[in-house]
RNA sequence: GGUGACGUGACCGAGUGGCUAGGUAGAGGUCUGCAAAACCUCCUACGGCGGUUCGAAUCCGCCCGUCACCUCCA
């Protein structure tokens, strides 16, 4: 049994293969911190976690590039040139690199909150600027790009002559021709509509640039990744991911940058694109103004959502589906799906209840378990369904509820078999998953309570719960002070 | 116009040519001082119309509806 992976590049499930095992390169296109994280920004994160995780788990050595882009990505056509960050920097009359940082340390934030581990490298683009200069520079010397007034650009129809641009979303150059939406501005200076920058001519009030070749100027909307993928996963990486939205024209132009360029590979063997988060079937997007902030949704209601949800309770919701299809967000499901999260959870907690009473052979109901059992990875290696996986974990929870309130069911299965059940239960949930508990309860209400029992047993004179209270609240560090205003509580100081 | 998805029971959401998805909600039961949890049982679906097949929700065709990308977007 082995994992297998949707490859957009092939369209097809393919069975994961490293180019150099056991290393596996990994990276996932990262954020554009011009602003705070919405729920869609979310769910590739959290996806390509469990891939790393699962891939780690598999006892892959890997190296998970995650960049953050802090330069580049015009607003729009209409504007001035002017880069995102600059605009935020320029309304908020600080310094660009402080609007980046800014939104990193939230992103940070929220991605670790959501249980995703930090990846291996996180690289900037605005660190890479040499690197993409030289991609540029090959290029150009292969003849596949040209200077236009300090700026290069990608001239895709030369590409298209022995390479096909339009591989991954599977598109025709001439389609795409048909396509293209008249005399858009800005495109004066290209050959052809195609045609995207590498490098773009910095205007006077630009504040974000750099030196370059062809003068002071920023590099081109997808030149970041290129490189540093070259530069830390090697010419050809085993996985590239983003979102379903990034296959065109990000990741099109990524592989033609990369065939162009001296890598001459298309970046990498699997393309993964993870679907979108819907709010009421539509797109949660940035410009549609549909979406929830991560930081809000976590603290209370917003937007369409009447309550505040947990970051591992959308941390569950993301993965109870599949990762390829679309989810919608409502309260319905969220609720549900907090339900769902919590039972999953109550479930870590029993499997310390879960010892095994029977001993050596195999007995009759060990079957049954390790068909349970196994199930479990049978979804996660049909591409990565964690949707599958956690109805299967469910299943064999249901299991492990009967052999906790049934002695003669758990007569019946061997040591064996019950101890790999509760590993592998406790391993997919909280290593795999990356599901752990969130503990909901108030130490400081439950502290008062408690405190208030310590009270009544005083009055009542039995002196030996007094004393059985005072010492379990010392175990924990805390202790009773009866003053005349009543009792209170402190820190211990030994 | 081009490219690509999708339409599953009250809600969310997997999957497969014949064999229980799962979660949530609802009904009944066991247990229980009450309750909760847990377990058992029930409710039970695959947009419409044709076709292929011994058999299709699963394959094919048409129709209806929804969405995404083609412009920054995870």
């Amino acid at each position: 049994m082995s994992l297998s992976l949707y490859n957009t590049l092939t369209r097809k499930k393919e069975e994961f293969q490293p180019v150099h095992p056991p290393q596996v390169g990994v990276y996932l296109c990262g954020p554009t911190v011009y602003s705070e994280a919405h729920l869609g920004n979310a769910r590739g994160p959290v996806v390509f976690d469990v891939l790393t995780r699962y891939l780690r788990h598999l006892n892959y050595q890997v190296r998970y590039v995650r960049n953050v882009t802090d330069v580049g990505h015009l607003e729009s056509d209409a504007d001035t040139g002017e880069d995102k960050m600059e605009k935020a920097a320029r309304a908020a009359r600080i310094e660009p690199m402080q609007v980046a940082q800014h939104f990193v340390n939230r992103y940070r934030q929220h991605m670790l909150a959501l249980g995703c581990l930090p990846p291996d490298i996180e690289p900037q683009a605005s660190g890479h600027i040499i690197e993409q200069i030289q991609v540029v520079e090959e290029i150009m010397a292969n003849g596949l790009a040209y200077e236009v007034n300090g700026s290069v650009y990608f001239d895709v129809p030369k590409y298209n002559e022995n390479q096909r641009y339009g591989k991954l979303s599977n598109r025709s150059i001439e389609d795409q021709l048909a396509g293209t939406r008249a005399n858009l501005e800005g495109q004066s200076e290209k050959r052809s509509p195609l045609d995207f920058a590498l490098w773009k001519n910095a205007s006077p009030e630009h504040i974000m640039r750099w030196p370059s070749p062809w003068g002071e100027g920023f590099p081109g909307w997808h030149l970041e990744c290129s490189a540093m993928s070259r530069k830390y996963l090697g010419n050809l990486s085993d996985i590239h991911g983003g979102g379903l939205d990034l296959m065109f024209p990000h990741h099109e132009c990524e592989i033609a940058q990369s065939q162009g360029s001296h890598s001459h590979t298309d970046e990498a063997r699997f393309w993964v694109h993870n679907n979108m988060i819907t709010v009421n079937g539509t797109k949660m997007s940035k410009s549609l103004g549909n979406f929830v902030l991560l930081g809000d949704m976590f603290k209370g209601p917003t937007g369409p959502l009447a309550s505040g949800y947990s970051p591992m309770v959308v941390r569950f919701f993301l993965l109870q589906a599949h990762y390829r299809s679309p989810v919608d967000v409502s309260d319905d499901a969220l609720q549900a799906a907090r339900k769902g999260y919590r039972k999953l959870m109550n479930g870590l907690r029993l499997l310390e209840k879960l010892v095994p009473t029977a001993d050596g052979a195999e007995l009759s109901g060990d079957a049954d378990l390790r068909k349970l059992t196994a199930d479990i990875f049978t979804g996660l290696n049909d591409d990565l369904n964690t949707a599958r996986s956690i109805a299967s974990l469910f299943n064999l929870l249901r299991k492990f509820n009967t052999l906790a309130t049934t002695p003669a069911a758990l007569a019946e299965v061997s040591a064996a078999a019950l101890t790999e059940a509760v590993d592998t239960y406790r391993t997919v949930v909280t290593t795999i998953l990356g599901l752990v508990d969130e503990p909901r309860a108030n130490a400081e209400q439950l502290l008062e309570l408690t405190l208030s029992f310590y009270a009544e047993a005083k009055a009542e004179k039995a002196y030996d719960k007094v004393d059985l209270i005072r010492a379990a609240l010392k175990g924990q560090g805390i202790v009773i002070k009866d003053t005349k205003a009543g009792v209170e509580w402190a820190y211990s100081e030994e």
